[in-house]
RNA sequence: GGGCGAAUAGCUCAGCUGGUCCAGAGCGCCUGCCUUACACGCAGGAUGUCGGGGGUUCGAAUCCCUCUUCGCCCA
């Protein structure tokens, strides 16, 4: 396709597909690609993608993530920088698990029916079949990806990375089994780490219990938000300075509906503060109540099945309940009897499973565990020695703070998709066997029995920054690409994996495996609701894709993101949401598509009619600085101020900003100022058109390269249409415009400012008088300043101005102005102007200026202020004071002129 | 309960080191234009007690205190 055959209108789907195609042929997103002679020498630049769930299908969420991640290993990569972007998915246990249960469960059956082997199986077959679907969709948005390196959590290398770190972990003492309180989700059938219990605000109840003393003196009551967990009660409690219940201690009450005496202990956990102060204490439903138990030798009675129904440990009529109908119950017993005290709303904290909701159950069993703390210490110094540095700036502090308290972390899971734990028992001599490889045999002769149980999905992502790399193996890519350099996420996982892979490793490589966290905001709707499949507020990114191409999702989302922000966009409109990167694509096709048709011009090329001009360098044909013109002076220093401003932002990670200052440029200073100005000699009615082809075929090139990180298909399109441009050619891997000390030119910025605010004075009076469009206006001008002379054709053409002629504004009516500079401006509109209304303009133009000179010579004539204020700040405000009152001169001079 | 953040145009948000942006953008709105790159456009325009109150300072959207509202993290 030749350029004029660009439709006017950009087409994405029709070009996206191709161009992504193209770069996967050219190996472009390969740090150890094409680029190789460029980037020798230059550190790596590594990012870890967060490997989304295998069998997730992608959402905002992933959209905004992976966009960021591109957007910072393109720039990267452009830089000159060997940049691997290392893709993987997450086999994800209890979600996967999940999905497939749900599946076979359409057949009527339950994995229990097919047992484990067939099972895991039926989940290997299903992750084959679709596992990369999301990666397929994550191409679809422009990801630049290395595809050659992608890893599963649960390939073999990474899952002997995973035993590695077993065995290691367990040769330390960091690894231990035990009986002790975790979260059990009743649904999933599984423990999960304190990470996974999400912690929701809900409105609940608190019930006050009576439970009689033994002695008939009275009773004493309890406060409790799970009434039905009083059936496992096997002490009550009071703080021990508490003087309400000081005698108590020691005695003994009478448990209700389950009929056994329990004692009343003193304890000082015991908040007095809360409900009544004394508080039942269940040691198997309880983490609190669990270790009050172990320091005062208490009784431990389990009442609940794994799917928390009431078990046989309770009385027979509450038997099989679950354990909502059970307080149900139990509350209505305790009515009947009269030892309902009372019930109050309360407002607390309830877990919630973070994969299918269902309310956490605190349970008593047997798992496996990590001891955290020697882990956290060098994964906080990091950070408090200013290794490790987070953006925004505040989350390092929550990192701090849960690396500080840190917990041990319950890494074993009921599930049987996943890593299995490399724990074998001997049911002959009773030992355990804990090892790299597959065991059967017992040295004692009997077969070995291994733990039924897998590992936390968390326990192998921790390891992707080595794993993922050969780790532990010694491998090439090892030692290259370790340790990376920033990670980017949502701050929903900091807890989960961020902090986890900074202990990792710490502790197997010796070294953080990223100096920068980056976590961004949310993708929220518009009544500031995260999206979610359950709310139906999501949007789908495939699908904004198809209607406005995946550079306008991109653009959208990262100039609608501050850092430490999140992105509002509305699900029920996506055509308003994507407005921005739509309408801004589409004007960078149309720049495009207008520059190189007119590329082409009769006199633009050099002798083999291949290229244009160059503006630097020793060849022949170089533009020399005396043919430059004002507006082409202007357009290179604006172009190199903007290529300072966005690399700048880009290294920032103030995307938004970087994004704002291509945007500007291109709309408003090349496509609105400077192509305007260079048609005349474009299209050859002037002289001129090789050094106008060359300015702006250099200005808007080094445009397309600073905006490709955010919108790397429309901007590859275009570039690849330049002339001359090599086969194999691509923007992905070209280098990165670099500053130009002899661009900036305050002198033509200050000059053409001038040019634009007379077009624009003229602008605003046609438009005020209501002049027709194709009428052409005389304009005299007080000042004929130089940039007027040398742009006169661009001010009569702009403006649509007839005679631009110079002198005093003439004394017969007509439509005046006043420019910054002082600068006098007079049309003469014939029968349009309405002295009264040109008196009525004035006047309020100068009130306007009065106002603001008022203020300025206040400000001035502080005396604190123009001697304790910086030289250069004062002396900006006299200048302005100085314009002001020169504007409302000429103004008055006027007024009084016309007889106001 | 503890910690943190936010509040700026109708909407979504920038505004970084207090002055150099007499408070900006995009979307929406109003007026006029299919001006041979773009109507997903061009030109012009309207809209702000910078959440309330107090303070520091020569000077505050910006720093401090306080109140209100909303959000996040932890218990």
């Amino acid at each position: 396709m030749s350029a004029d055959e660009l439709p006017p209108q950009y087409n994405p789907a029709a070009i996206e597909a191709e161009l992504y195609r193209r770069w996967l042929k050219l190996e472009s997103f390969r740090p150890d690609g094409p680029m190789g002679r460029r980037t020798a020498g230059q550190q790596p630049y590594v990012i870890m993608m967060p490997p989304p769930n295998v069998t997730a299908v992608l959402h905002m969420g992933h959209g905004l993530n992976n966009t960021i991640q591109d957007v910072l290993v393109r720039f990267e990569r452009m830089r000159g920088r060997p940049a691997l972007w290392l893709p993987g998915t997450d086999h994800a246990g209890i979600a996967t698990q999940n999905v497939v249960e749900k599946l076979i469960a359409r057949e009527g059956q339950t994995r229990f029916d097919l047992g484990r082997e067939e099972f895991v199986r039926r989940v290997w077959a299903f992750v084959d079949q679709t596992g990369s679907t999301i990666l397929d969709q994550l191409k679809a948005i422009g990801s630049s990806a290395d595809w050659s390196r992608t890893y599963f959590t649960l390939d073999e290398d990474l899952s002997r990375a995973v035993r590695e770190v077993f065995v290691r972990l367990h040769e330390k003492g960091l690894i231990y089994r035990g009986k002790y309180i975790i979260n059990w989700c009743p649904r999933c059938l599984t423990a999960l780490s304190n990470e996974e219990a999400e912690k929701e605000e809900t409105d609940g109840r608190l019930w006050r219990l009576r439970y009689p003393l033994t002695d008939g003196s009275g009773h004493l009551t309890v406060a409790t938000t799970r009434p039905e967990t009083m059936l496992g009660d096997t002490a009550v409690a009071v703080h021990p300075e508490d003087e309400r219940y000081a005698r108590l201690i020691g005695r003994r009450v009478r448990l209700p509906l389950a009929d056994r005496e329990i004692p009343i202990i003193a304890d000082e956990a015991i908040d007095r503060a809360f409900g009544t102060g004394a508080v039942k204490v269940t040691p198997a439903h309880d983490p609190v109540d669990f270790e009050i138990g172990q320091r005062h030798g208490l009784q431990v009675i389990d009442i609940m099945t794994p799917e928390a129904r009431m078990a046989e440990t309770v009385p027979e009529r509450f038997q099989g309940l679950d354990r909502f109908e059970a307080r149900k119950r139990v509350v209505q017993e305790f009515e009947a009897l009269g030892l309902l005290d009372k019930v109050e709303n309360h407002r607390h904290a309830v877990g919630h499973c973070y994969r299918c909701d269902t309310v956490i159950e605190p349970r008593l069993s047997d798992q496996w565990f990590v001891r955290m703390k020697p882990l956290a210490e060098p994964a906080l110094k990091a950070y408090t020695d200013g290794k490790l540095r987070f953006i925004p700036e505040r989350r390092g502090e929550e990192y701090a703070h849960w690396m500080g308290t840190i917990r041990d972390w319950c890494i074993s899971r009921q599930l049987w998709w996943g890593h299995r734990i490399p724990v074998w028992y001997c049911d002959g001599c009773g030992k355990t066997a804990v090892s790299r490889t597959d065991l059967a045999v017992c040295p004692c002769g009997h077969p070995l029995r291994q733990d039924e149980d897998v590992l936390d999905t968390w326990f192998s992502s921790w390891l992707v920054p080595f794993s993922s790399l050969g780790w532990p193996e010694r491998t090439e890519d090892l030692r290259r690409f370790y340790p990376g350099s920033v990670l980017v996420t949502a701050p929903e996982i900091l807890f989960f994996w961020v902090a986890r892979m900074v202990m990792a490793g710490c502790e197997f490589m010796g070294d953080i495996p990223f100096h920068t966290v980056y976590l961004h905001g949310t993708v929220r709707d518009t009544q500031h609701r995260k999206m979610s499949k359950s709310l139906g507020n999501g949007i789908d990114p495939l699908e904004v894709v198809e209607k406005f191409g995946a550079d306008a999702l991109r653009y959208t989302v990262v100039a609608g993101m501050a850092v430490g922000t999140d992105v509002i966009l509305d699900p029920d409109d996506l055509e308003t949401s994507f407005a921005p990167g739509r309408n801004f694509a589409n004007k960078v096709w149309n720049a495009g598509r207008f520059i190189l048709t007119n590329l082409d011009g009769p006199t633009g090329r050099r002798a083999d009619g291949r290229g244009l001009r160059p503006l630097a360098g020793k060849h022949r044909t170089v533009v020399r600085p005396d043919e430059l013109g004002l507006a082409d002076r202007w357009i290179i220093a604006r172009c190199d101020a903007m290529v300072r401003d966005a690399t700048a932002n880009y290294e920032k990670f103030r995307l938004n900003e970087a994004a704002s200052a291509v945007y500007h440029f291109v709309w408003s200073d090349l496509a609105d100022w400077y192509l305007e100005q260079a048609k005349p000699r474009l299209y050859g009615s002037e002289p001129g058109g090789d050094v106008a082809r060359a300015v702006i075929g250099r200005t808007f090139e080094v445009a397309l390269a600073v905006l490709h990180p955010i919108m790397p298909f429309v901007t590859e399109a275009l570039w690849r249409r330049f002339p001359g441009r090599a086969a194999g050619a691509t923007l992905v891997t070209a280098p990165w415009p670099l500053k130009d000390d002899r661009a900036p030119d305050a002198a033509a910025e200050r000059e053409f400012a001038l040019v634009q605010e007379l077009v624009g004075a003229i602008r605003q009076i046609r438009a005020e008088y209501g002049v027709e469009p194709g009428k052409a206006v005389n304009v005299r001008v007080s000042v004929e300043r130089p940039a007027f002379r040398a742009e006169a054709g661009t001010i009569r053409r702009l403006a649509k101005v007839g005679t631009l002629a110079y002198g005093a504004p003439l004394a017969e009516p007509g439509a005046n102005a006043v420019l910054s500079d002082g600068t006098a401006l007079y049309i003469a509109l014939g029968e349009l102007v309405d002295l009264r209304k040109e008196c009525e303009r004035l006047g309020a133009e100068s009130a306007r200026l009065g106002q603001l000179i008022e203020g300025q010579r206040k400000k001035l004539g502080n005396e604190q202020f123009t001697s304790r204020a910086p030289a250069n700040v004062v002396q900006h405000e006299r200048d302005k004071l100085a314009s002001l009152e020169q504007q409302r001169q000429v103004l008055s001079e006027k007024r009084q002129q016309l007889g106001c």
